[in-house]
DNA sequence: TCAAACTGCAACTCTAGAGTTGCACAACGT
DNA sequence: ACGTTGTGCAACTCTAGAGTTGCAGTTTGA
């Protein structure tokens, strides 16, 4: 549930093969082998995006057996979304005081 | 208004200094090279990253004499909160079902 | 008219990271 | 016991992009 930093999620957000991951998963839990049959990638390459996504939460390594399923938690990406509304929203705020300053009001 | 494709804006928040130039803007619309007084960065470096938030929405360029000045857009932050905010509950939604599913009911 | 300040473009360096291949190791089924 | 399948680590290539310097073009003010 703890962000951390904002900046490291976006950035982790900020990649196509990523996006096309966490989609994968938004089908069901699976393994880097198993993602590896569906996208045009290495499994070596996914594990890295994997391990990216852990890093900033937004996906949970679950051991089955010999394997490591992933899953996508949304909750990360709920608690991103209220941090990234309250910023716009701040600078809405100020944007509409510097506009009546600059109106004279 | 229109976001577009919603990853170049992660890719682009994605970004330290960036964020640093987004919170210096903040304060009130400035320029390039206002910013540069302020940024361990130099005025082109800038110039480039400008270019990059413009280029996604998050930032808009008004021309004031010789000088180009830019405004932070907050609503464009709002628009992809709020789309993040839909992705986030359409995975926790189907994670539920997927629960209930593997519970047998 | 001339210098100062701001912008814009181009070429360059340098590093992070996206992707690959190759190999070693561990767990499962037969 | 043995082949199969999945994971993990390491080294490598290659490109995007963050940052720099340098110079040319414009507009402002004295």
């Amino acid at each position: 549930m703890t962000t951390g930093t904002l900046v490291p999620v976006f950035a982790a957000l900020g990649d196509e093969t990523r996006w096309s991951i966490l989609a994968a998963l938004g089908e069901g839990d699976a393994s880097a082998s198993a993602l590896a049959g569906r996208l045009p990638v290495t499994r070596q390459a996914i594990a890295k995006h994997l391990a990216v996504l852990q890093e900033v939460g937004l996906v949970e390594p679950i051991r089955v057996g010999r394997e490591v399923r992933y899953r996508v938690l949304g909750s990360q990406l709920g608690e991103t979304a209220r941090r990234l509304e309250a910023i716009g929203a701040e600078w809405d705020r100020r944007l509409a005081a510097i506009k009546e300053i600059a109106e004279g009001l």
